[in-house]
DNA sequence: CTTGCTATATATAACCA
DNA sequence: TTGGTTATATATAGCAA
């Protein structure tokens, strides 16, 4: 009848910036060891390069790389101070732009997707009241659903935005460098916001490296 | 009596090179989704930087990075402008790495907002509700509501728009200066290349500087 | 290359050392 | 910070579309 010490077991736990700094750390370490332990097994397994910087809570460097985190990142970044030609720049130039505007874009979805997902929740509300029978009892709360038909045009716009500017990136691309366009398609860089991860930690100059053999770092 | 089609089931995998040319393509795709992942909730957990970078069996780049791969691994290169590459080949291989990430980040926001627009289902319920009491005609209020299934359309068809774009692009870039990446080891059959994770890529050791904010290009 | 389904193989959140 | 242990939450191998 009486079992032994159970130990808690794994807990589901939210997808949010976990605020108990002994759990932060805990968690960090051990999820860095198993993403690198991903990589390396999809290397193995797949037999491709894989790089991956990471930089701890206190700012501390680490990085996993097959088969060497500088190689492969070089090969990825290629930048440089050399001199590439003016048609070059001019795309560049004129890309960026383009691809500042669907940054734009991107941070838009991405304040309406959090939107939405306020508006879930209200509508979890809702729904256990209107099972209730009383839904209209619950009529107040979808005044604030009335937002959500703004949200809708929003949406339909973005979608056309997007489009458009995709596009436009495109066929203007074209007319400005035909023989470059053709086979490249066009886009580049691009800044994303993800989930607001942010941070300012003291930086620690100091290093770790993991890795499949290169240990240059 | 039911008979559930029985599914194969996870089996354990040898971690060695896969050599089934289908497995691999599967199982490349689904473990450099779940690496992502892993990344970006490394990311929200801790609050911290990461980047990842990956060329697939087929020599295609694919990164992840939050904030982005390139401040990233800026502060973890840090370097000096210097060294000449000289064509436009890594170039391309970085172009194709942003158009990708950009489809990877927009993918992983509007796959998050097709799941909050399940919860929308709910919406079906309340119409239900709503019809049987006829209350529309005396509340506005649902006129936001009975929009949400359009916006679930609107969202449905921004994502298919968004993702056409963007695989037209790709679809561009992949086939991008054949005769030129083949040098860079950047494209080849994915057969005969990377047999083993082994490569002889030249290192450029360089001096690294670490601290928070100062990448810049 | 991507995605959905199902039955396991793994990764890990708590907790203790 | 890194290592076990235990009880679950997730990731995914095989298939199929």
């Amino acid at each position: 009848m009486e079992k032994r010490k159970a130990g808690t077991g794994r807990q589901k736990v939210a997808m949010e910036k976990i605020h108990k700094k002994s759990n932060l750390q805990v968690t960090f370490c051990k999820r860095r060891a198993g993403l690198f332990k991903k990589a390396s097994e999809l290397c193995t397994l797949c037999g491709v390069e894989v790089a991956i910087v990471v930089f701890s809570p206190a700012g501390k460097p680490f990085a996993f790389g097959h088969p060497e985190v500088n190689s492969i990142v070089d090969k990825f970044l290629a930048r440089n101070p050399h001199r590439i030609t003016g048609s070059h720049q001019l795309m560049e130039a004129h890309r960026n732009a383009n691809v500042r505007e669907l940054n734009m874009q991107l941070t838009f979805v991405l304040e309406q997707l959090e939107m939405e997902r306020k508006k879930g929740q209200l509508l979890d509300q809702i729904r256990e009241a209107t099972r209730r029978q009383s839904w209209w009892e619950s009529s107040i709360d979808l005044l604030g659903l009335i937002e959500l038909e703004q949200l809708r045009e929003a949406m339909a716009e973005l979608k056309k935005s997007v489009a458009e500017q995709a596009n436009k990136v495109m066929a203007e691309s074209a007319n400005s460098f035909p023989f470059l366009v053709n086979r490249m398609g066009i886009v580049g860089s691009f800044e994303n916001k993800f989930n607001g991860v942010s941070g300012d930690y003291s930086s620690v100059p100091r290093g770790n490296y993991f890795g499949h053999g290169q240990g240059s770092f």
